[in-house]
Order: structure tokens, then C-alpha cells, then sequence
DNA sequence: TAATAATTTGACCAACTGGTCAAACTAACG
DNA sequence: CGTTAGTTTGACCAGTTGGTCAAATTATTA
């Protein structure tokens, strides 16, 4: 029942997430100080902890989130659809993240390096869950013929680290490819990999 | 010439060294202290400081170390050699990197997700044409109808993805899979999707 | 407009940071 | 064995860290 969020907070606590988005992704959770983000928000340190009880309460609110809409798209996969088009249409959507939502995705990577302290109980939990279920999804469609027989989590695993490649080692992709946009070509490549591995 | 190198030398430089890897493995640089290396690694702070100029030279001998390590089997490819195979090879060679250096793989992935700011040199410079050589080794391959015609940059970076996500999520796989160890069925899910891909 | 509630800040703190240094200790070698 | 070169450490330092707090400022509302 907190829907009484005023309009200074509610600027200032996504100002506070965008920029602890931004200094978090890029130096992981023990490498960001208080400072950066007050620096980066517009806002005093002090000020900051009036909107956040901790450094780590904003870390948290920021992963929460991440997790959220992460696992959404999962659980909207279609069973009745058809099997290659939905897997396309997700993986399609997870690169489409990593170019528009870059810090998330990175933010995410260090957690998870770093051994996921704070949400390994939502990796064994609802993430485990989630993917448990598309896996049996998968399963389903090959015993009915309608795709070709696959390993469903190394699948999942490899959509997951093509995609999300692109976000966290973006220097490294740009350095050998330049800067020109190079999504749509990702796009290509990871849709003609997903059509040659779920047909026969 | 630095030949004469003492064996208490040789000792505590790669304690040192075992010891950073493991704490900027899983903090990044900004995140990890000398008194966390200096634990790990049985000696005091300012010995380790006799032994290493500062943090950041531990760092950087770590990086070279690594970097040199992960570009000398692309060059091993044999152009020679048939080109699946030899492309297979180097995809197991990193999974196996992988499963056996978990940790290298997370300093680097840090690295690399915090904007490579102590290595981007080397991204455009080594790596980039160490990747250029093997791109055109492919376009060649598949001009002569060797294998089937593929973007190479991306087939570099889907195995560099998938293969590095073995080491860099392995919480979150693990938290998938179960304890059991899956790098065998990694393994074949790989050679079976690089079969699929080079072949017609 | 006056009173109340929400917001912002400067000054401050204890703990921790990377790094220094002189002195003490140990190994090596002729 | 004695000397020298190599090694280790405790005490220390200045800067940074996450966080506190009372006081000042600004918004809201009756």
C-alpha cells in the first residue's frame, strides 16, 4: 500500500536507479561508491540515503526489477504457437534487450560472475522453475515431431550467452568490428543457428 | 634479462598471482583490496607490495598473462587442416579453458564489462587482427566449398559466447543443472550446433 | 498565509583504502 | 662463520568509504 509516492520522489528514485544502474554495471556492486552515484543522479550523498537506506537497498531494487523482466518473456512463450517461431520471437526479444538495455544486462553479468550472493535463491527458485518449464515445453514439442530432438537448457543457455554477448562485451564486439551497428547481422546469424538446430 | 629470478621469488610471485586471480576474478579491480589478496595469499600487505609495484600491476600481469594464453590457439589453427575439425577443436579447446580456468574467464569477462579500460589497446590492436586473420581463413574455407558460406565474426563470437558462459555463469547453471557436472553434454550440444552451422 | 510535512544539505564519523618506510629478520654464499 | 643480499613486518599516513544527524530549506495543504 505505498501508492502515495509524491512527484519529487518518484523523480528522484528513478534518477538514484539510473544512475546506480549505470555506475553498478560498470563496476559491479563492491566497486561503486555512493559518491559516483550522487555524482551521476545530480544528487547530494545524503540526500541519496534519504530516498535508499543503503547502497545495497538500491543494488537490490535494481535487480529486482532486472529479474522481473527477465522471466516475464519466458513465461510468455506460447505452447500452442508454433515451436520455432516462438523460440525465435524470444531469442529475438533478448537481443533486442541487450541493444536497448545494455547497463541491465551487464549489471546482471557481474552479479551472476561475482557468484550471485544476493539473488541466488531467485536462480534456484523462480529462474530454476521458469526454466524448467520451458525445457519441458521444448521436450514436448520434439516428442510431437514438431521440432527436431535438443538438449532444451544447453538450448536456453546458448540463446542466453549469444544475446547477452553483445551487451557485456560490447567493447571487445565494436573493437573487432567497428563501430557500425551490428545487431541486424547478429539477428541473422542467430536466427539462421535457431532454424538449423530445431529442424532436421 | 631478469633470468636470475630466486625461488622464494618464484614462490611468492605466483602465490600472488593465484591469489589476485582469484579476488578480481570475482570483485573486478575497483572492487578488491590488498588486504583481500593479501589474506588469500598467506602474506602480509607490504610484502606483497615488495614483490609487486601496486594493485593494478598484479592486475595487469594477470591480463597479459591471460590474453596471451587466449590468443595463441587461434593462431594454432591449421588453415591446412579440414576446416570443420579444426574449427571444432578450437570451440572444445575453449570449453575446456573453461571448465578447468573458471576464474580467468571472469577477469576477464569483468574486465571487458567495465569498458576494458587497461586492455582496449590490445582488443583493437592483437585481438582484432588476430579475429581479422581467422575471418578471412573462413570466407576462404567457404569460398572453396569446404564449408558452408557463414558470417565468420559471428561464428567466432557465438563460440567465445556460449563457450565462456560455462565459466562465467556457472552459479546460475549450476543453479539450473544441478551440481552434476554438464560439460560433457555442453560439449556435444556445441559440436552438434558448429556441425550444423559449417555444414550444408 | 500559516502551519505542517517533505526534502536537502554541510559537517561529521569510524572503518577501510592503497601505499610507505625504517627496522628486523632470514637465506645464501665465499 | 661472517657478510651481504634478499625478505618480512609493524607502525604509520593521507585519502576514501558508507552512513548519520541536526539544521536549513522547500512544498503542500488547511
Amino acid at each position: 500500500m505505498k501508492k502515495t509516492e509524491t512527484r519529487i520522489q518518484k523523480k528522484n528514485h528513478s534518477a538514484i536507479k539510473a544512475a546506480g544502474l549505470k555506475v553498478f554495471a560498470q563496476f559491479g556492486f563492491r566497486g561503486s561508491t555512493l559518491d559516483q552515484i550522487a555524482a551521476e543522479s545530480g544528487l547530494s550523498k545524503p540526500n541519496i540515503l534519504y530516498y535508499f537506506a543503503s547502497k545495497e537497498a538500491i543494488y537490490e531494487a535494481l535487480l529486482a526489477q532486472l529479474l522481473t523482466d527477465w522471466l516475464q518473456p519466458v513465461r510468455d512463450i506460447d505452447p500452442t504457437s508454433d515451436p520455432v517461431e516462438e523460440i525465435l520471437k524470444y531469442a529475438k526479444h533478448k537481443l533486442k534487450m541487450s541493444r536497448l538495455y545494455p547497463r541491465e544486462s551487464r549489471l546482471y553479468a557481474t552479479e551472476i560472475i561475482q557468484g550471485a550472493p544476493r539473488i541466488k535463491s531467485v536462480l534456484t527458485g523462480e529462474l530454476r522453475e521458469v526454466v524448467e518449464n520451458l525445457a519441458l515445453l521444448i521436450n514436448h514439442w520434439a516428442d510431437a515431431g514438431l521440432i527436431r530432438a535438443i538438449d532444451p537448457y544447453h538450448l536456453i543457455f546458448s540463446i542466453w550467452a549469444m544475446t547477452q554477448h553483445y551487451a557485456d562485451f560490447d567493447v571487445q564486439v565494436k573493437a573487432i568490428l567497428g563501430e557500425r551497428d551490428h545487431f541486424e547481422d547478429a539477428e541473422q546469424y542467430l536466427e539462421d543457428m535457431l532454424r538449423r538446430m530445431l529442424t532436421v
